[in-house]
DNA sequence: TGGACTCATAAGCATTCCTGATGTGTGCGC
DNA sequence: GCGCACACATCAGGAATGCTTATGAGTCCA
């Protein structure tokens, strides 16, 4: 189970294709058959269909574990790495849209002001790109946002070998056009909007909301991207109602059931030195 | 970083040689030697200082990812394996001494009389194995118990694929000498007794205790195994102090600060199935 | 039916990785 | 201080692995 096979199985998997796979990773598409074919001898069992090429169910069990595994793989590199280079000057820190909110901003400076010759580096990234930055060492320190119960944590993507840790909770608002009958109001419950139609972002992600609340959130328009000025406007030309933090623009409280939106500061094994520092201030 | 050169680094740094490793391991000292010289020239590195062998700050680095990360290999082997060989007839549990409470034994008592045909099997087995034997498909359920604050997850050793939910929670108890100043009250409050001695046990290790509660603890009689009744005799032999959950015997109630004895039930990918049954029935 | 496409297989070759033998440095007893 | 025992490193050689190129075989479609 080397991770190069592993690495080749995944490859395979999302272009659904030997060919496609080999020529993304530099390989002859013979190869690749070859190493599908080890790694289903190893197993005893068939792990891709052909014609077309989707995972077996053994498949999909693997893959599901495939992900987090280089992951992890990559993280030890990179804590490895860490260890040999002794404390950083430059600190990376990938957050996720909406996590650096005015109170992290504020800490992070603090931080900066304590430790004047270092050079950050604050990059805002895919939610899900956190993680992968983190573990493999692209980036020291990161922040995700995410919705959950007040002081539970956010269910991130198999973090391995990362720590994760609140640093901040914030009250949710309904995001609502100006004319929504309900605008007005002081507050309000969700499930009185759970059959209204609901923006499909990845800032509010329905999937998570369906996850907390259960079904019944009808689908709107689907946006690609983390602009929360765009969402604003798309919310207000009724296009669908969506959750945000509270300091991310006007909308009306959620009073039921009780959520939070929740950033969480992520980062491996800290060596004493500046990116320790920073962490300890942002928490 | 193959799996493999992991495992061989993983032996030398438990034997602390290269020939113990090498005969654990079925290979010759040498092949050990080169493996490890591969992979310290692909992480650019020494890992081992050797006479006398031992990781060097990267190694241990290294280490700490080494065994979750091969932990996660078995864990999708024999997810695969578990794909592949459809509902199982034959239920394994493995359970941490202490973690089968009353009411989680009835619980399986019901669940098994829901599946008369099924040939279910509960082993205690150290706490650390709990996860092992999860991950590794020796067990179909796990079951580990440990101290935390109420409805505070417990901090299992990076559990990797696995899932985990609290099934159950109890009151803790200071297990006392009968003639102890403090045994007839009816509460007492932990900060009282950090200066008392305390048994080391792993039902109730120290380290967990200071996590929680800070310094102070001092160390008495070190017992190794998992017999309740023998760590009460201890306790009244006046060899220390532990905590146990109420139901394992008396002792004074902890009223300060606020913690349960936590059980919490552990699997990986569960298929429709009697394993899936007895998993919710244990809910 | 033939052509295009895709995965599987075969042969050849370079590399990897093991074993067995030997080298080298350390510690200890005499 | 010498030599021996011990333990890890290195070397040489052969087996196995893994890649490439070339070719085979099955499927889809005109």
């Amino acid at each position: 189970m080397d991770p190069h096979l592993l690495r080749t199985l995944v490859a395979v998997a999302r272009r659904g294709s030997f060919s496609a796979a080999a020529e993304e990773l530099g390989y002859t598409q013979s190869a690749v058959s070859q190493q599908i074919a080890t790694l289903e001898a190893d197993l005893g069992m068939p792990l891709l269909h052909r014609r077309p090429v989707a995972p077996t169910e053994a498949g999909v069990r693997l893959l599901e574990h495939a992900g987090p595994l280089l992951l992890r793989v990559e993280a030890a590199r990179a804590d490895v790495r860490r260890a040999a280079a002794g404390p950083a000057r430059r600190l990376a820190v990938s957050a996720s849209p909406l996590s650096v909110t005015a109170s992290i901003a504020v800490r992070l400076a603090r931080a900066r002001a304590a430790h004047p010759r270092l050079d950050l580096t604050l990059a805002t990234v895919d939610r899900d790109t956190v993680a992968a930055d983190v573990a493999a060492g692209r980036a020291d320190l990161g922040m995700t946002d995410g919705i959950a119960a007040p002081s539970d944590p956010l269910r991130l993507p198999d973090v391995g070998p990362l720590t994760a840790v609140g640093i901040a909770e914030e009250d949710l608002v309904v995001a609502l056009p100006s004319d929504h009958p309900l605008a007005g109001r002081p507050g309000l419950r969700l499930a009185d909007l759970v059959d209204a139609v609901w923006l499909q972002t990845t800032l509010c992600p329905l999937e998570r909301l369906r996850d907390l609340l259960g079904d019944g959130f009808r689908p709107g328009l689907a946006y690609t991207g983390d602009d929360v000025h765009t969402v604003r406007n798309l919310v207000e030309a009724g296009h669908g109602l969506t959750l945000l933090p509270a300091s991310a623009g006007r909308g009306v409280p959620v009073l039921a059931p009780r959520l939070t939106h929740r950033v969480e500061l992520l980062h491996g094994a800290l060596p004493p030195g500046p990116a320790a520092d920073v962490a300890a201030a942002l928490r």
